[in-house]
DNA sequence: TGCGCTAATATGTACGGACAAGTCGGAGTG
DNA sequence: CACTCCGACTTGTCCGTACATATTAGCGCA
């Protein structure tokens, strides 16, 4: 079936650059052409499928838009995965959406310490315990008064001097401050979710009962090399707080990025 | 300097249809042609940059993929965003994922019944007051007997017989029973995550102490034509369940789904 | 006014050709 | 044996053409 000298009837309805995406993605799966092995090359498969090099390059196009397959000029098409991977992408348009703290809430800073990492505080926020970490907390509140959340921020300390900058006029996401100041580009953020209850001091620090439920979230800032530059970790009061995301269907991609040097 | 009769010198290096596509998305971001406005068609494109339909298509396909324009037959090739937008994008290989239910747990139905949803609950599934609703609700438990949640499943009237294929042996998620049987193609996934605390009945059910922190999901699943199929409400003991995500520096993109009907 | 049909226009698919540029192995040379 | 260079091979870029198909606006008609 797969890898015919022609591909079917070509009365499906569907484009022809698409069925021969499907049939190689079909011989992809069988282990016609196992994962690490290149693919042949453009000109056997204008034989092979009796087409032309723009088809099969716009079905090879698909294959690499969809994760299956990488190009490259010289060598050829590798095969990467074996099989479709259809996906659900969230989308967010930059980091600071996956803060959603309202405009109207400014953050006030009560502590700023250097801490060593306990085994529990460390399983906690996913980081090695007895490194060390400058830590700064406070609460959030609406202008109104009303509570947003407790944070406490845990950043390297050769970036300990940006607590001087935050809190007050400053509303900017920590990451970005500390972005600004030091280079440091976030490739990839974690985010914990989980529920808890508030223990009696924070529950003062934001007029609410003691053992009423939270909301926590923890998130995690990878920089330049993969390091981890930032955690944090917010409590919010369950009752005017909730955690929202959206997921579309679509494929994996990585494509049109900058090669060039 | 942008939309000059040609793309300045060709000496840099770059491919002329990534030119293209640079010159068109500065064109975007100063107004030139403004979201929601049709950029100009693919022969205008070619005499204004003096190049071949073929490298104008490949330039166009830059922007559609970083998610700049939209491009459908018939129409022309609509502005969507301003300008390129570096996303933290999360994936998931599949709908499953969403759920990381362990495997070695079950749903029990406990109870189906018709509901018209009243005003609050409406409020809290994001579903329209009065609407109509099959809901399936019981707990899942690991085999260890441990509790992992409650959960509450609405179903869109019609797909009500998919209760008796539930629970039990059957430990598929609901999605794709619905999927698989009535042809519903998941579009969107909406998931809203929050806080609570367990009222009595269902503290007694899962065997945790009444008024202890929960952790809730909400889910909304899109079919079709974008239509909400099913809602699910899972309210966790807090102890035990968290929910985590990770998002990394990519780009945008929606492309090469079946449009094919 | 409201409806349906038609023509113009837009993008999608598919064919053809040519040259550029990167990769890799083997022939040739020291 | 180690190194360089060259040529074969592969994908990237770019040009040309033709027809298919979806959309929309406008015309004609009831």
């Amino acid at each position: 079936m797969q890898q015919a000298q022609q591909v079917s009837d070509r009365r499906s309805g569907r484009p022809l650059y698409r069925e021969i995406a499907d049939d190689l993605l079909a011989g992809i799966g069988q282990g016609l052409f196992p994962v690490g092995t290149l693919l042949p090359g453009e000109m056997e498969l204008i034989q092979r499928y009796q087409s032309s090099r723009h088809t099969v390059r716009e079905a090879l196009r698909v294959l690499e838009d969809m994760g299956i397959v990488q190009r490259q000029r010289g060598r050829g098409t590798l095969v990467l995965s074996p099989e479709a991977q259809p996906a659900f992408v969230q989308m967010v348009k930059s980091p600071e959406q996956l803060f959603s703290y309202p405009a109207d809430s400014a953050f006030r800073v009560v502590s700023e310490d250097s801490v060593t990492l306990s085994g529990a505080v460390a399983q906690k926020l996913k980081a090695s315990k007895g490194s060390r970490w400058t830590r700064i907390s406070g609460p959030r509140m609406f202008d109104s008064g009303m509570p947003v959340c407790w944070t406490d921020v845990y950043v390297l300390p050769e970036y300990a001097a940006i607590a001087r900058q935050l809190g007050g006029a400053n509303s900017r996401p920590v990451y970005e401050t500390i972005s600004k100041a030091f280079g440091e580009e976030v490739q990839k953020i974690g985010i914990e979710i989980y529920a808890s209850s508030f223990e009696e001091e924070r529950a003062k620090a934001l007029g609410v009962e003691v053992g009423s439920p939270s909301l926590s979230l923890c998130r995690r800032y990878h920089g330049n090399k993969g390091r981890v530059f930032e955690i944090s970790v917010s409590e919010h009061p369950a009752q005017n707080y909730s955690y929202s995301l959206e997921f579309t269907s679509g494929w994996q991609n990585a494509g049109h990025w900058s090669w060039n040097k």
